[in-house]
DNA sequence: GGACTGACTTGCGTTTGCTGAAGTCAGCAA
DNA sequence: TTGCTGACTTCAGCAAACGCAAGTCAGTCC
């Protein structure tokens, strides 16, 4: 099987994950609230105050989130208070941790800030910092050069 | 040093480095070309072709990414042809490849087509397929729930 | 020199994302 | 019952992103 780069025109992008999945969770807002959530953040106006964006936006992308799965809004109730909602995350919304870890990496080596970087995530068991890195199912780590493209079982050939 | 999970409310995301990197690469034409480069696309016209956006977006849009360092534009010439320019990914524009995979990664879970992934990257050495995973400098795999949040020196202390 | 082509640019119009200020609404507290 | 508060909603208005159609411009080929 030859990597598709040599024919490039053979396939198209018309079925292709990415473009899907930014259609998800590509916009501004989305990202910023799920670094947050993925933080620990789960009620309404925490997430006002943290983000960085208007009350308007994060109500609305709040329910998008919802609807599309990322979150879950729960029920709970704190003594003497009435009974609120909470966004949680579901599996399908931590499953971004790569995702919003690979744009931090990125962004505290290219776009940072001269002190440095304002967060760092560290392994619990060792404390050393995490990087999101890329590997193959056969447990090596590859380099950007090592990579072949090959056709999936949903390509769409274009003849 | 204690999880900042603990005091949520001691730091502020002003310097946030996921904030500062998607307002780099956030756009979608910007996420759509950069899969594309990573690919191996380098001309403007292979570009239009198989991003899936107009092409007066791409021009724009290849602009921009040429003065943020994310592409450099760079003259060639074809026998019988005249002086052309291609679009050649910078170490800056390369090391978004995890960003991208893990996004590929995420959609071909969670957003993919009932056939399967269109495409697949696959290790050149062994040929099995490569995903964006979380590692701490320390060597080890990191699950999502063994992260703990640290300050690091950019950070903004509000009191 | 005239046609051709690849690489853009210009000029609309539309949609989406976001802001800011103000309004609503449910239920617990007094 | 009235007030308060947290969790939203509504209502302009603006700017950026994108699509489509047409125009430009520099070489090269004939």
């Amino acid at each position: 099987m030859g990597d598709l780069r040599d024919d490039r025109d053979s396939w198209s992008n018309a079925n292709c994950s990415v473009a899907r999945a930014i259609d998800i969770v590509g916009a501004r807002s989305t990202v910023l609230i799920m670094r947050d959530a993925l933080l620990g953040t789960r009620r309404f106006d925490d997430f006002v105050r943290r983000v960085g964006i208007g009350e308007p936006a994060i109500a609305a992308r709040l329910k998008e989130m919802v609807a599309a799965g990322l979150l879950e809004r729960i029920p709970y109730r704190e003594p003497g208070q009435r009974t609120r909602h909470e966004y949680q995350l579901t599996p399908k919304g931590r499953e971004l941790l790569p995702v919003i870890t690979a744009l931090r990496n990125w962004g505290d080596t290219w776009a940072a800030d001269e002190a440095g970087p304002p967060i760092v995530a560290t392994h619990h068991d060792c404390g050393q910092p995490v990087r999101a890195v890329l590997r193959c199912a056969g447990g090596h780590d590859v380099d950007s050069g090592d990579i072949d493209i090959t056709a999936g079982p949903g390509a769409i050939r274009r003849d």
